[in-house]
DNA sequence: ACCCTTCTGCTTTAC
DNA sequence: GCAGAAGGGT
């Protein structure tokens, strides 16, 4: 193998043109030895604007650094200056410098970023990218020291789990009890905190099949090796055994990075993190980027250690502080910094704005998810005859079943809307098929494409057949479609099946052979017509059919640019989002996750509600660090805000198809008063629930400090809304003492918890959950307080019947609504 | 092989 | 309330 360090690209003198004319800029000091300006010296172009922290964080290059940026405090625009003042001083060539984030969207940015200030030459900048792309640069350079071929594919999580499910047969294992998906989110955890099969511990391993999760992990391992085949997880595993087992290559490695910039430090895994420590054992010129207070992706694995242990890590770390807000208004920024200021587990920043201190943040109550809608709807409105754009309004939930409400409301007022996130477009169900017939074409050992389409469109090929396929190619050794193939040439298969099966193969082979001769684009195109896979989407009468087939050409057009198929399918295996950018003003709908790094002028926070936000699950399985997380979210929400944060919260809301009523989420009880102003929704139900949770007592006593609402919370609905509440949290301590409950659950929410709480609401009570001493989460189990027949009122359907119980679910049958299945605390007896 | 019924579960989601 | 998966019947 020819040695990859001296590739002719790589060692190239990143020329800097000459963007700016001042003399002295950047492009007369774009040279290797040039030295950083004296004291006495011009201050070059880009370093003018930044403020003094962000230049102290630009400019100390040597040694680690952590760069805590928090929310609106010009983040990405430090840790572009930063490489651009690393290059232009000429203490690096571009592909010296290691440069590494979370997103695909990220690492554009940043590279369109540095392109804008020095120029079109980013292309010299070979390992910005993220965690995954650059490991995937390294596996592919170094394979075979790691039991790889070069040409290894990366299965994305649909691949993973058809695996999965195969090995749990092949281990007799209830799949019913032990899904594939578990097994997945098990073994992907473990990769998360960089374990390799033989370092689970046997405790570990327990957790799935009665311990035989360790060699199911192994096993796994041992197929994807056999199929030259990683997951995600493999790519940074891999290639962290890579480098600890090949001493030389990390030296390699060390020689080479003599930067190392991290973005989004907060949202690093264990793996991440292990990855980074070997690299930066060379140079320790290792600068990471966050905020601990955004650290919102615990569950997919980041550690919010990683930035709170940075000091002990990097010895000798500078710490530079970035609190000068530029986004938001006073008011905005000190709810926000109120709010937060409740978690116990973080490093402490206080922002800071010296713009206007602007509206305050409202509050406002509404009687259903409805209604909630219908107010923001109307907010919405009313802000864009005010001249403001669409486009700079958002709206930021919880979770994305909220979405619907908003989309209907939407709908029938004619406002232009656009969802973010949701459904990638890669995983949709008829751009993955597309694709699993590229990927037999471009790499016919992929088994696990060939397993997908086999049988999509419907041409026979059933399981029979497919088993056949299979035992055939165990029992020879070869992939699915050689064993195709030859099963094709001999008397086994039943004559009908024999004849589709040879069609098949004899159009993989035709397809392939036209790869060469034209563009994949085009050959895409011809695929999905004779393989019949457009004409099934045609014959579809499904509403979604024609968005489908709009779906494919946008694949076949999204194609054009690549060198070849092989590139691009190596693109899409990396690539997430390539959504399609809505034309036109448009509200934006979107999860809080993925609103981060977003901003807006006018940005709206419904469902402010015990059980959704903080989410119910996240404290029973989480217990405080799991508040802690949701907290951030709820500081992400708030401080995507320029001007306005209008925060709502329903008192009935429908979840798992029932409508239960809801508590006002403790987050409310912690914004500060004097920066929010609570206002009542037009529709004069005011809400009719109980009030905030937050002087019950499950959490710190500190917690409930905030309680003490003055003057701005003496609405007449805040007030009702509070002696609702003691009414209700009286009704509940009987109840619970009733059912020999220790006490302590969640005032009026206590059998709003069960709701939330999948194993009490089918009737395994779960019990409360103490975590540290506090009662985090209860659920309840209690037997239904009426009978069937019993005359009840409902608030939203009115009277009715009640014709079965079960537990505390009822089925109803009202006397408008027809029948409905409802929680027995929402009706009353008449 | 395919269709219809039943069962289950249900936060967030990059690569 | 609804969607996706799985199982049984034809």
């Amino acid at each position: 193998m020819a040695d990859p360090w001296n590739r002719p690209d790589d060692d190239i003198p990143f020329d800097l043109p000459a963007h700016t004319p001042r003399p002295g800029g950047i492009a007369a000091r774009a040279r290797v030895g040039a030295q950083p300006p004296g004291p006495a010296g011009r201050v070059p172009a880009y370093l003018d604007g930044l403020n003094p922290e962000q230049r102290a964080a630009v400019e100390a290059t040597e040694g680690p650094v952590l760069v805590l940026a928090g929310a609106g405090t010009g983040k990405t625009r430090v840790l572009t200056t930063r490489i651009v003042h690393i290059l232009s001083l000429g203490l690096a060539y571009p592909s010296q410098i290691l440069a590494v984030t979370f997103t695909n969207k990220a690492a554009r940015e940043m590279k369109e970023r540095i392109g804008a200030m020095v120029g079109e030459q980013v292309e010299g900048m070979p390992w910005l990218g993220t965690f995954h792309s650059i490991g995937v640069r390294m596996l592919r350079r170094h394979a075979e020291l790691v039991g790889l071929k070069s040409g290894f594919t990366i299965l994305d999580t649909d691949d993973q789990i058809r695996l999965l499910k195969q090995l749990l047969q092949a281990e007799q294992i209830d799949e019913k009890r032990w899904p594939a998906r578990l097994l997945a989110n098990t073994i992907d955890g473990w990769k998360n905190r960089g374990l390799t099969p033989d370092m689970v511990s046997a405790g570990e391993g327990a957790a799935f099949a009665n311990g035989r999760g360790q060699k199911l992990y192994a096993d796994y391992q041992a197929r994807l090796k056999a199929l030259n085949a990683v997951d995600f997880g493999d790519l940074l595993l891999e290639s962290i055994r890579l480098l600890r087992e090949n001493p030389d290559v990390l030296a390699e490695y060390h020689r080479r990075f003599r930067y190392i910039l991290v973005d989004e430090y907060q949202d690093t895994n264990v793996a991440q993190y292990l990855w980074l420590r070997l690299l930066a054992q060379g140079s320790h010129n290792v600068c990471c980027v966050g905020d601990d207070d955004q650290s919102i992706y615990g569950w997919r694995g980041a550690e919010v250690d990683n930035i709170l242990r940075f000091d002990s890590d990097f010895p000798g770390a500078k710490v530079v502080r970035l609190e000068r807000n530029y986004r938001s208004t006073g008011h905005i920024l000190g709810a926000a910094a109120h709010l937060i200021a409740h978690n116990e587990g973080r490093l402490g920043k206080t922002l800071f704005s010296e713009g206007e201190s602007g509206e305050k943040v409202t509050v406002t109550g509404a009687w259903d998810s409805q209604e909630e809608a219908r107010a923001i709807g109307e907010e919405i409105e009313a802000l864009q005859h005010q001249g403001r754009a669409l486009s700079q309004m958002a709206i930021l939930v919880r979770a994305s079943f909220q979405m619907r409400e908003f989309e209907d409301r939407f709908v029938t007022m004619g406002l232009n809307y656009r969802v973010i996130g949701g459904p990638r477009f890669y995983e949709r169900a008829e751009i993955r098929d597309a694709l699993a017939y590229l990927r037999v074409i471009a790499s016919p050992a992929d088994d696990l494409a060939f397993e997908r389409i086999v049988n999509v469109p419907k041409r026979g090929l059933g399981d029979a057949a497919l088993r056949q396929i299979h035992d055939h190619a165990r029992a020879v050794g070869v992939p699915l479609v050689e064993a195709a193939r030859q099963l094709v040439g001999s008397e086994e298969l039943k004559p009908k099946v024999r004849l589709t099966l040879r069609d098949l193969v004899a159009s993989f082979d035709r397809w392939r052979e036209q790869m060469a001769a034209m563009p994949q684009s085009q050959l895409a195109e011809i695929v999905l017509d004779e393989s019949g896979y457009t004409e099934m989407w045609q014959k579809d009468r499904s509403a979604d059919a024609a968005g489908r087939l709009e779906n494919l050409k946008e694949l076949v057009r999204s194609m054009e640019p690549f060198e070849n198929l092989v590139g691009f399918l190596e693109h899409i295996s990396l690539v997430m989002d390539a959504e399609g950018s809505g034309a036109g003003d448009a509200v934006s709908i979107m999860t809080l996750h993925s609103a981060k790094g977003l901003e807006f002028d006018v940005v709206f926070l419904p469902g402010w509600e015990e059980g959704l936000f903080p989410h119910q699950r996240a404290l029973d399985e989480q217990g405080r660090a799991g508040l802690e997380e949701e907290r951030r979210l709820a500081y992400v929400g708030i401080t995507r805000a320029r001007r306005f944060a209008k925060v709502f919260f329903a008192s009935n809301r429908r979840i798992h198809g029932m409508w239960q009523s809801s508590v006002p989420s403790r987050f409310l009880d912690e914004l500060p008063e004097n920066h929010v102003e609570v206002t009542e929704s037009r529709g004069g139900h005011g809400w009719g629930g109980a009030t905030s949770a937050g002087r019950y007592g499950y959490g710190p006593s500190r917690f409930d400090e905030a309680q003490t609402f003055g003057s701005s919370y003496s609405t007449p609905g805040w007030q009702r809304a509070q002696s609702h509440a003691q009414a209700n949290a009286q009704a509940n301590a009987q109840n619970n003492s009733a059912g020999g409950r220790r006490e302590g659950q969640f005032g009026g929410f206590s059998e709003g918890a069960s709701r939330y709480s999948p194993g009490a609401s089918r009737g395994g009570a779960s019990g409360g959950r103490v975590i540290e001493g506090h009662l985090v989460a209860s659920s309840t189990g209690a037997p239904s307080r009426f009978a069937v027949g019993a005359r009840v009122f409902h608030q939203k359907f009115g009277y009715g019947e009640v014709a079965a119980a079960e537990g505390n679910k009822l089925t109803v049958q009202f006397d408008k609504a027809g029948e409905k299945r409802v929680l027995d605390n929402y009706v009353e007896a008449v």
